[in-house]
DNA sequence: CATATGTCCTGAGAGC
DNA sequence: TGCTCTCAGGACATAT
C-alpha cells in the first residue's frame, strides 16, 4: 500500500475534503475534522513510511498523518471502488499527482494528525519490531515463554508489527508449524522457520500487490487486484487438498482468537 | 502482569 | 424476491 502511493511525496497539501453522509457513519478522526483541516492545510509531504500496518505521511514541521486501514480501508491516487465510501481527499499541488483518497467499506479504520510526541507515544511505543525486519531472536525472546497459541500472537502487533490473518496463516504453513500450537512448545528450529517463513511470505506478497478477496477488499492505489490470493496455500482453502508433495492431508478452519484460522492438519506438526 | 471476549461498521453471499 | 444468518487483510476497551 505504500509503495502505491510514494508518489504523493514532495507534494502540498492544498485541502482536505471529509465527505460525509448520513447513510455511512463518518471516519474516526483526530484531531476533530475542522482542527485537521487547519493543521494539514498547506503542509508537504516529505516522505510516505510505515508503521506495522499503518500509513504514516512523514509532514514539514515534523507532524505526521496516520492512516490505519483495518479491514477495509485503501490509499488511492485513483477513483474508489465506490463514491459512497470515500472517506478523504487530500487535494496535493506540486508533485507528480493532484489527489490523494482514503477510502473504507466497513469503516473501521481511522485516520490521525500527530505531532512527534503523540506518535512516538501512540504510535511507535505500541509497536514490536517490523515483521520485515524480525531478528533470529526476536520470535523466541518475545514469545518463548507465551502460553498463547502462536498464530494469536503473531497477531498481536505488541510482539511483531505487519502481520495480519491472512499472512499469519500461510507463513505458519511454510513454516510447518500448527497455528494452535502453544509459543512456549516452539523448538528453536521452529522459531527459525517461522521467522523465514513470514519474510519470504510477506515479501512475496508485496510482490504480487496483495491478497483481492472475494468481495473485492483489498485493491491497489490504481484500484487494480493484487493477485497473491491466487498463492494462497490455506487461506480460504478449507476442504481442499494440502498443496504439499506427498502430503494427503485436507485444509481445515478452526476459530483462534476470534479469527479465522486455516491449517493443514498433516503437515503442520 | 498476561490473556480472553465483546464491539465497532458495512456489504456479500448462503440458505430458507 | 426477500428475509435472516454468517462472515470478513483489525484493533481496542474492558473483564477475568
Amino acid at each position: 500500500m505504500r509503495r502505491g502511493v510514494l508518489a504523493v511525496e514532495g507534494c502540498r497539501i492544498e485541502r482536505l475534503e471529509l465527505p460525509r453522509r448520513q447513510d455511512v457513519k463518518p471516519l474516526t478522526l483526530e484531531p476533530t475534522a475542522r482542527a485537521f483541516q487547519r493543521r494539514a492545510k498547506g503542509r508537504t509531504i516529505e516522505r510516505v513510511g510505515r508503521a506495522g500496518k499503518r500509513l504514516v505521511f512523514e509532514l514539514d514541521g515534523g507532524e505526521r498523518i496516520v492512516f490505519e486501514p483495518r479491514m477495509t480501508g485503501l490509499a488511492l491516487l485513483t477513483d474508489p471502488p465506490t463514491t459512497k465510501h470515500l472517506r478523504a481527499r487530500f487535494e496535493l499541488s506540486g508533485g507528480e499527482v493532484d489527489e490523494l483518497l482514503l477510502w473504507d467499506r466497513r469503516g473501521l479504520g481511522t485516520l490521525r494528525l500527530l505531532d512527534e510526541e503523540a506518535y512516538a507515544e501512540a504510535v511507535s511505543a505500541k509497536l514490536g519490531p517490523d515483521a520485515l525486519e524480525l531478528t533470529p531472536e526476536d520470535l523466541p525472546e518475545r514469545l518463548g515463554r507465551s502460553r498463547r497459541a502462536v498464530k494469536v500472537a503473531l497477531l498481536d502487533q505488541a510482539i511483531v508489527a505487519g502481520i495480519g490473518n491472512i499472512y499469519a496463516a500461510e507463513a505458519l504453513f511454510v513454516a510447518k508449524v500448527d497455528p494452535r500450537r502453544e509459543c512456549s512448545d516452539l523448538s528453536r528450529a521452529e522459531w527459525r522457520r517461522l521467522r523465514q517463513a513470514l519474510l519470504d511470505v510477506l515479501e512475496e506478497a508485496i510482490r504480487y500487490e496483495g491478497s483481492t478477496l472475494g468481495d473485492g477488499t483489498y485493491r491497489n492505489a490504481l484500484n487494480q487486484d493484487g493477485s497473491y490470493q491466487s498463492c494462497h496455500r490455506v487461506y480460504a482453502r478449507t476442504g481442499e487438498r494440502c498443496g504439499r508433495k506427498r502430503c494427503r492431508g485436507v485444509v481445515e478452519r478452526v476459530v483462534l482468537g476470534q479469527r479465522a484460522t486455516f491449517f493443514c492438519p498433516e503437515c503442520q506438526g
